[in-house]
RNA sequence: GCCGAAGUGGCGGAAUGGUAGACGCGCCGGUCUCAAAAACCGGUGGGAUAAUAUCCCGUGUCAGUUCGAGUCUGACCUUCGGCACCA
């Protein structure tokens, strides 16, 4: 909790009362009205929508107020800008206040949203609020029942039953990355699997696409990474080994490798436990102990099975497939640690160049063949997975070869002989986006006995999510035990139908908020096609990089999709990317109640006003490293915009009393000019530190100056004023108080960004830094187009560089221009 | 285990291969005050030294490239983030 007593710094204007007038008066005004007319360019910058937890944390603040002193630079800049904000207002956490609270997850909901409206207010940002998205609302998921009804004409939303990660505590179903190590992320139960008739999005089929990063502007690194390592695509060879003698229906198992250069070392095939040939082929006499592990393996728990350290166990279900390349019988096995979701569900054992099969075939006694070499390679037995490269051996008429070579000659023998082709996998699943829950929306569709599954018309949506509900912690969506919201009629016979009771995954809602942000009143559509495809898409997008995967990607779906049905002219939401960090308590650590270490803002902004805080979230350190908040650290802003106030105060003709220093004159005009080009510079890059750093660097100057009297007021009133523009996007109340006080036109916030010029920012005088063997020895002030040969002469006559040059041989000067002369001697 | 990022004063952090420590916090000294706080002025990496003269050491560790390395290269250590049997 932060105290007076460590905070001793209090503004020496009415902080509180300034923050209340100009958002009033911002407000009447409507200067933050976003006109989709204005000829301007259009410049698109959202911050990731908050959900209302209830509360607006310091973590919020420091996601919104600096991307608010961006947003607010590029209207300085004279884009039109828009720069949104909404609530991420659907999801479980709603839904839990009803069972634990008795409390209506709608009035929970709206609540909440009132009070951080009220709070989001206090952070002087440029929201229009007339474009507020709720996404709770039926006028927003009317249009997610619009989309997915649109999706499933399209084939990009389907049905099927499905194992199902299940969290026995939230009673829910997760979706695959709702899971982190085998427990739900949100409440660390361990997982178990249900089946479960789900709908799906089939993102999987825009997974290549996906893979392409080519028309974004600027994402970082990471994030690609991550989302290339999420899709996860597997370049490799589907191949069938054949089981024909045992008169199936199925002729072969097949596997999917990408080391098809190593299948003269297969020694056994694995199978899936859930794989259907594994009770086909099992042996009678090996069918107990192959049920009983079958069983066992489903009956693990996903933290269990998805831990690599665990032992790889398996059992021999008697039965063998022939290698057609070496006509080779080998034993097929079932082992949990081969996954029915992944490839085929069933792998190739070739444990001299696979870790997982080389530790399974060391535990069952299984032979290991060498069948690609190391290059000095002695012909001992490997003692690990040789994963390397090398030469091909142990493989009849590929001996010789490369692995590359063996790879692709190998392949279309393969493909030649029909025995099986390449193929290409992926680690992405589709999109699974039922939940068995009340607080979402519904999904718009009917199931009838006659017509089978049918989607609501378009003319009966929003399929309104019914007041009236019973949250109980059963396995099922409320909605399934409300009988006037289940039972309806068929839309296609008109006889007795029954609804979806399952709602849509809330990353269903952020996957195209964006668009709704573009007309959030538009009522015969997601969105007015013009207009929207006037602001789209998104220039600057900045959030957490906990999206990096989930939401990100499923937006970038969400709008290829829409493309895809002639509703988007765009390939990608957001053209340039920008992760904050995490602030942490004063503590270093994580924020956490337990801990006590959480700042509350409301407190904070209560004693010195908004700007303050803004002005010390973006001074801590670079944006996207985070760091920690610090009750000391605060004072040094306050102090600051203190020192502003003062100097604003002064009274500028005061200066005419006194003679004017030209060199004065000069070096204030050029500090001004250098700082309008760095801020320039700097807040382009989000580099909020280093741009306070310099205003805090002129205000030293101008406080210097004041008390010298050396300048005119002219060049005061200039500097003064052109700081003050610098300071609106990072302090927008204090500035426009103090644009006021010093007598200019209302609003300070409709005002061009300074700009700057090269030529009042030159040096003309530099200290050229002198080095003897690369350390420094002298520093001389010269002029700044000092010359090669006087650069070299004045450093070599400098005494303190003669006294350590010594009478020593001369071996070299170098010259770097503008900077320093390095004598080499020795 | 694999992938990625980062290690700089007491603290947060600055530094196009060219004066390491900008800016701020904290601390020390001074001015003002009966006194304190606030404010203002000055100082503040470590060491030697009477010294704000001068010199030495210093950006996780060890090598290397370079006239010159916090910055580039290689190996290692530590911390944080992501993925984790994906065949």
């Amino acid at each position: 909790m932060t105290s007076t007593a460590q905070r001793q710094v209090e503004p020496r204007y009415d902080a509180v009362g300034i923050d209340r007038k100009w958002q009033e008066r911002w407000e009447n005004d409507g200067i933050y009205h976003v006109d989709d007319a204005d000829p301007r360019p259009k410049w698109f910058e959202m911050t990731m929508y908050p959900y209302p937890s209830g509360d607006l944390h310091i973590g919020h603040w420091y996601a919104m107020a600096p991307s608010d002193a961006h947003a607010r630079f590029r209207r300085m800049q004279g884009y039109n800008v828009l720069h949104p904000i909404g609530f991420d207002a659907f999801g479980l956490p709603a839904e839990n206040a009803a069972i634990a609270r008795g409390i209506h997850p709608y009035e929970w909901t709206m609540s909440n949203v009132d009070n951080m409206r009220r709070q989001l207010r206090s952070l002087g940002a440029i929201y229009d609020w007339d474009r507020e998205v709720v996404c709770c609302l039926p006028e927003y998921y009317h249009w997610n029942q619009w989309f997915f009804i649109k999706l499933y004409e399209r084939g990009l939303a389907y049905r099927a039953q499905a194992p199902v990660v299940w969290c026995p505590s939230c009673q829910t179903v997760l979706a695959n990355e709702q899971v982190l190590n085998g427990v739900c992320e949100r409440c660390d139960t361990p997982i178990t699997r249900r089946d479960f008739e789900q709908w799906f999005f089939r993102i999987t089929d825009y997974a290549d696409e996906l893979l392409n990063f080519d028309t974004l502007e600027e994402w970082p690194e990471k994030i690609l990474t991550m989302q290339r390592n999420w899709i996860g695509r597997s370049d490799g060879v589907e191949i069938g080994f054949d089981i024909s003698d045992y008169s199936l229906e199925e002729r072969e198992i097949r596997t999917f490798t990408t080391r098809i250069d190593t299948i003269f070392g297969v020694t056994f095939l694995v199978l899936a436990p859930e794989h259907p040939l594994v009770s086909k082929l099992t042996a009678d006499s090996r069918r107990a102990d192959v049920e009983a592990y079958v069983d066992q393996a489903r009956a693990a728990s996903e933290i269990d099975r998805l831990s690599t350290e665990r032992e790889k166990t398996g059992v021999f279900i008697g039965a063998y497939a022939r290698n057609r390349l070496n006509n080779e019988r080998v034993p097929i096995y079932v082992a949990d640690y081969v996954l029915t979701t992944y490839g085929t569900g069933a792998v190739m054992g070739v444990p001299a160049h696979d870790a997982r099969d080389f530790a399974f075939a060391c535990k069952y006694r299984l032979p290991i063949r060498t069948v690609i070499a190391p290059i000095e390679w002695d012909g001992s037995e490997p003692i690990d997975a040789y994963v390397g490269p090398g030469f091909m051996t142990n493989s009849g008429a590929y001996d010789g070869m490369t692995d590359t070579e063996g790879m692709k000659a190998i392949a279309d023998e393969v493909e030649r002989r029909g025995w099986g082709h390449r193929a290409v996998t992926y680690r992405l699943r589709d999109w699974l986006i039922s939940r068995q829950r009340y607080w979402g929306t519904p999904i718009p569709m009917v199931y009838c006995d006659h017509c089978g599954v049918q989607p609501v018309p378009e003319s009966e949506l929003p399929v309104l999510l019914p007041e009236d509900a019973e949250f109980r912690p059963t396995g099922e969506s409320p909605l399934a035990i409300n009988e006037s919201f289940v039972n309806t009629t068929c839309p296609k016979c008109g006889g007795p139908g029954r609804r979806e009771t399952d709602t849509m995954d809330t990353f269903m809602d952020s996957s195209w908020y964006m668009l709704r942000y573009c007309t959030p009143q538009y009522a015969d559509g997601p969105y007015e096609p013009d207009i929207a495809s006037q602001w789209m898409p998104v220039q600057q997008y900045t959030g957490g990089a906990e999206h990096a995967v989930m939401h990100l990607l499923y937006s970038r779906f969400f709008i290829k999709s829409l493309r895809d049905l002639g509703m988007l002219d765009i390939d990608e939401p957001f053209l340039r990317l920008f992760n904050q960090g995490v602030i942490l308590g004063s503590d270093h650590e994580k924020m956490s109640k337990s801990r006590g270490n959480v700042v509350n803002p409301d407190d904070v902004v209560g004693q010195v006003g908004a700007d303050a805080v803004r002005c010390f979230l973006m001074f801590i350190g670079p944006w996207d490293q985070g760091g920690p908040w610090s009750d000391e650290g605060i004072n040094g802003v306050v102090r600051w915009l203190n020192r502003v106030w003062n100097l604003t105060e002064n009274d500028a003709g005061q200066l005419d009393n006194h003679p004017t220093d030209a060199t004065a004159v000069r070096e204030t005009q050029r500090i001004l000019h250098q700082t309008i080009r760095k801020c320039y510079d700097e807040l382009d890059k989000f580099k909020f530190n280093t741009t306070i750093a310099s205003l805090m660097e002129l205000v030293n100057h101008l406080s210097r100056i004041w008390n010298d009297q050396s300048v005119d007021s002219g060049t005061w009133r200039e500097s003064v004023e052109k700081f003050l523009l610098m300071l609106a996007p990072i302090a927008p109340h204090v500035a426009e108080e103090l644009w006021e006080r010093t007598g200019h036109v209302y609003s300070i916030h409709q005002q061009a960004f300074p700009a700057w010029s090269d030529d009042l920012a030159a040096e003309e005088e530099i200290t050229l830094v002198v080095q003897v063997n690369g350390r420094v020895r002298d520093r001389i002030a010269v002029s700044a187009g000092v010359d090669d040969a006087l650069a070299k002469e004045l450093a070599l006559s400098s005494e303190r560089v003669q006294a350590h040059v010594n009478g020593k041989a001369l071996r070299n000067v170098v010259y770097v221009p503008g900077r320093l002369v390095n004598v080499v001697v020795g």
